[in-house]
DNA sequence: CGAAACCGAGAGCACTGCTCTCGCCAATCC
DNA sequence: GGATTGGCGAGAGCAGTGCTCTCGGTTTCG
């Protein structure tokens, strides 16, 4: 688009590397993600893409963020195809879409929400945001179907003294008018459903133990959904 | 104990091995555990390793096994200082015991239950036995609980077909008598638990993102009680 | 046009998993 | 008791890894 052809070809260059690490990570997993390996694909010998990328980390950076706002724009695209008022769906649509997205890219998955690989710290300044915006989903529809009434907040035990503490920063941050009950509700449903997605994808659950997988996600779905007291329109 | 003196001795340096993997597996990662990096800390060359143990992956299922067991025992030494009858003490009791355990080592715990080592496939016919001690002991708990009339059968969204079905042969191999419901919220409870744990054992939630952990965890266990028809006792 | 920046190739270091051979020593067999 | 077998450690070696450095060649810019 802009700037010198050395620009253009070494953003080319770049976003080659990024695609070449995205395949070898579908295929081989994270931590046999080798950068030598991708310099061959590349066509190039393997000091050249230290031109590039400076360590293998770095890689690893470029394609968490990568694989973050695939996962964020698949989010945002299944909501923009659902009614805005049907809070049902909205939950439904977030959590199939995760659930498929992490199906299809595994080791993807893996690299974002499994195990950290060792040594390797994602720096926060660049993954955060990104890294956030499922949650950030969430945490908007619940909202959203609170100030709609279509939230019944629900009784259950008491939220600890040290969390509701916490929640007053959260609600500041992200300009929240949520009660203790269904925020604290909220954060359980969000690791449940990631929890799901987890054994499903690392094969927690065993081979075919309980059935279609995705009948499955479905009903915890759907119970998490009471889990926070959402109840199908106001 | 038994066996000639040769025997010993090589079942000392099994022990020894595993040992010492267990040492690096906790300061530098699944990925990082390095054969011959043991072998050094061993005071021996690396090619010895090899005479005791086939392979790096067979050296991880040595240790995967030992880490469910170590886990395994743990809970059911938790759940023996509990009363029997007290099934809310006693689920919470197995929640914190493997919470704690994950937070102690977390290394080993992502090896258990985070994203799968690449090209490391855990042989079945070894490590599903100590692998699914901590889910029958949760269903253990639940059958007990629900004998006892505990367990307030919830109605919640109906239970999918193709899960029901895969029910029955859950309940013919071990052995159970609960409804489909609390089976259902119950595969649902178990995910989001260990869901939760990761969450925090990850980092996912984030560095003080919701005040002491532990008084989450706890809350987050109240509330999956509520959500398998738990009722603090009959 | 010349200087500066950039970039690819190649060599090299330290590390990994794993295989192979060579001896040494102990247990076993006749 | 002597010969044989088998386990075991050491060492060399292969192919791979991340990463650094230097050496030319090309492109860009002042």
């Amino acid at each position: 688009m802009e700037g010198t052809p050395r620009d253009r070809a070494r953003s080319q260059t770049m976003a080659d590397i990024v695609r070449i690490g995205r395949q070898h990570l579908s295929t081989e997993g994270a931590a046999a993600l080798s950068l030598r390996a991708v310099a061959r694909d590349l066509g190039v010998v393997s000091s050249a893409v230290y031109r590039y990328v400076a360590s293998r980390d770095e890689l690893l950076t470029l394609l968490v963020v990568a694989g973050y706002d695939e996962l964020g724009d698949a989010v945002d695209s299944a909501l923009g195809k659902v009614e805005e008022g049907d809070f049902g769906a909205r939950l439904s649509a977030i959590g199939t879409t995760v659930r498929a997205w992490a199906v299809g890219e595994p080791a993807m998955y893996a690299l974002l929400f499994g195990s950290p690989v060792p040594g390797y710290h994602a720096p926060a300044e660049r993954t955060t945001e990104p890294g956030t915006r499922v949650v950030r989903a969430l945490v908007q529809l619940w909202a959203q179907a609170y100030a709609a009434g279509a939230i019944q907040v629900p009784q259950g035990p008491p939220v600890p003294g040290s969390l509701a503490e916490a929640f007053v920063a959260v609600r500041a941050e992200l300009g929240l008018d949520l009660p203790d009950q269904v925020l604290a509700r909220g954060v359980l449903a969000w690791a449940a459903l990631f929890g799901c997605i987890s054994f499903e994808v690392f094969g927690q659950y065993g081979p075919d133990t309980f059935g279609d997988p995705a009948a499955l996600f479905e009903h915890q779905l759907r119970v998490l959904a009471e889990t926070v007291g959402l109840t199908d329109r106001a």
